[in-house]
DNA sequence: GCAGAAAATGTAAACGTTTACAGCGCCCTC
DNA sequence: GAGGGCGCTGTAAACGTTTACATTTTCTGC
């Protein structure tokens, strides 16, 4: 295929003006259909593309919306991309996603690299201590903030409802018996991780049981930081006699630690985890979880962004949850 | 931040024509020290960012690659994502993706509607039924194709060692003395699966195994197919003495379903995955696979595409292969 | 047949850049 | 003091579209 014909060659080819082509290809203003087939014709023949930068250019539309999102492992960045990607390409439009940002520097530089290729941002920022960098852009530019940190200043957000997901499942626990209940937190100064700690203290104060510091040990939301985590709880006397891990990962790192020494879940320990990812339910004994619909989380944040795009006048600012569900299995004495 | 400020307000307030802007934006032409400063400084106060457009309109690049995938779960899609956007962000490149894709149709139209807005593509069409698109595209434009099906037809191309991997996977249990190997298929049609398949037939060719129909069981390489496979397997007299499944997520759903027939593994079946994801080691019994490093085969694309675009001159195609490697763990007696 | 409206098409400006080319000082050299 | 080179800057065309407006063609009703 040729591919690098513009609509000059397609119209000279046509013998028709540019504007009766432009006018074909967007199937807007109205041609004559005899015109309208001889254009499609010839512009088949010609493999013509319209030019998307030069479109943009003068329709000041994109088409194309951005994400950008800190550095992330696991299922997490596939199902939000999935979703936000479905809904995106649903109302015809691009998504251009760029990863691993760390520190704000980084940051900044990528935000203003997409500035004229995309006409909204979702953005994630879950550390928060750069959560402040959303001010910097420019005024009025649909924004759509996910799983940040609070004060939105004037952007639409949407997180996950992490403090009640956190809560139930610790109540939960507690309605089981559990008193000496551990947790496994996730990484330092991150959002959602911050939020579940929050859950996990409110539901330990509303059941009148006293905190400890033994008991909420450090961890990043790998399976190895799970495994090491756990396996210095087994060893606590006296031992908790649940761990509830804030992710999933973390969760079946814990098992593996447990089972290492040579304790038995639910019995000895009862586990629970955070997400609830597909794999949650095939593992030994199969893992309590906080549900999270992941790529709901995406799509509802697409729709949020296209909604601001599509009618930028100044529209009250939302801040969607995204709920939880709590999912009892047999780690935690199903 | 105003943010809609464009070359020429910077020209006016700075008191200078917008070559010179343009100029010293592209920190390219020598241009007087004292107008360089006067223009920065105007350009920052006006929080003057470059329209991304308007500029590839002109210089005909969009500094940007796009990526197309099929509809993938799981932490694949992370990883070679991850792996393209680091390599291409370190170039000064952007990352575009679009995934989600079935049939050829919307194939097709994802690809149109990138046209002018990506310098090169990478293109993943494992379903062997579509991958002659990839002649549908423009001569010369840089294209990489990822875990296709054979004839590159003039382009680049990268893929994983499946028929490698696998192939050293089965003799390894052959030599551990199993003569019953099962295995769970990977979708249907699906290139990599179809790899693999290849690599466990000669290995048992090799070793002069008959194959046998029965120990071939569709999967579509989701935990709840490998659970429902390895069930059947479990019923099957004579048992298969082990199970190759064709990624690690069948195979955790299959260790699943041994446990719940009151099996051992790996004593009364051994089990094995394909991929090495992270949580394969903290499984129970932890789990044999074929490691593949997801990462590095996304971040080979982009190298591949990248030079292809920035050396356009008619290279050879090269087909790259990333290696794979045996990792033997308990679940097959290690 | 004709005026006038409606339909179809063409013309040209605009979008925000980059860049070839031209122009202007200025200094150096003879 | 004229000529030439050099360093810096400005002018304007070009990229491929869309679209307001102008123009031409085709109807319509009388």
């Amino acid at each position: 295929m040729a591919g690098s014909a513009t609509i000059k060659h397609v119209a000279k080819e046509a013998g028709v003006s540019v504007a009766t082509v432009s006018r074909v290809m967007n199937k807007s203003a109205l041609v004559a259909e005899g015109t309208r087939q001889v254009v499609l014709e010839v512009a088949a023949r010609l493999g013509y593309t319209p030019h998307g930068a030069a479109r943009s250019l003068i329709t000041n539309r994109t088409s194309t919306v951005g994400v950008l999102l800190p550095d992330l492992y696991g299922e997490f960045f596939s199902e939000v991309i999935r979703g936000i990607d479905q809904t995106a390409r649903r109302e015809g439009y691009h998504v251009i996603v760029s990863s691993s940002h760390s520190d704000q520097q980084d940051l900044e530089s990528a935000l203003r690299s997409m500035w004229g290729r995309v006409d909204g941002l979702i953005l994630m920022i879950p550390d928060i201590r750069v959560a402040g960098i959303a001010s910097q852009l420019p005024d009025g530019f649909p924004v759509v903030l996910m799983n940040c940190a609070g004060d939105t200043n004037g952007h639409d957000a949407i997180s996950i409802a992490n403090y009640e997901g956190a809560y139930s499942m610790v109540q939960h626990l507690i309605g089981k018996g559990h008193r000496r209940i551990a947790i496994i937190k996730g990484a330092d100064k991150n959002y959602d991780a911050n939020e579940r700690l929050r859950g996990y203290r409110a539901a330990l104060r509303d059941a009148a049981l006293p905190g400890e510091a033994a008991l909420e040990v450090a961890g990043d939301f790998s399976e190895a930081s799970g495994y090491d985590a756990a396996s210095g709880l087994a060893r606590l006397d006296p031992r908790p006699t649940a761990i509830f891990a804030f992710n999933d990962a973390m969760a079946v790192g814990a098992l593996s630690a447990i089972r290492e020494a040579r304790l038995r879940v639910p019995e000895d320990i009862a586990v629970a985890g955070f997400d609830d990812i597909p794999m949650a339910r095939y593992v030994e004994p199969p893992l309590s979880s906080v549900h999270v619909d992941i790529s709901a989380l995406g799509a509802r944040a697409a729709t949020l962004l296209l909604g601001a795009i599509q009618h930028p006048n100044g529209r009250e600012n939302r801040r969607e949850i995204v709920p939880t569900a709590l999912v009892v299995r047999r780690s935690c004495g199903s």
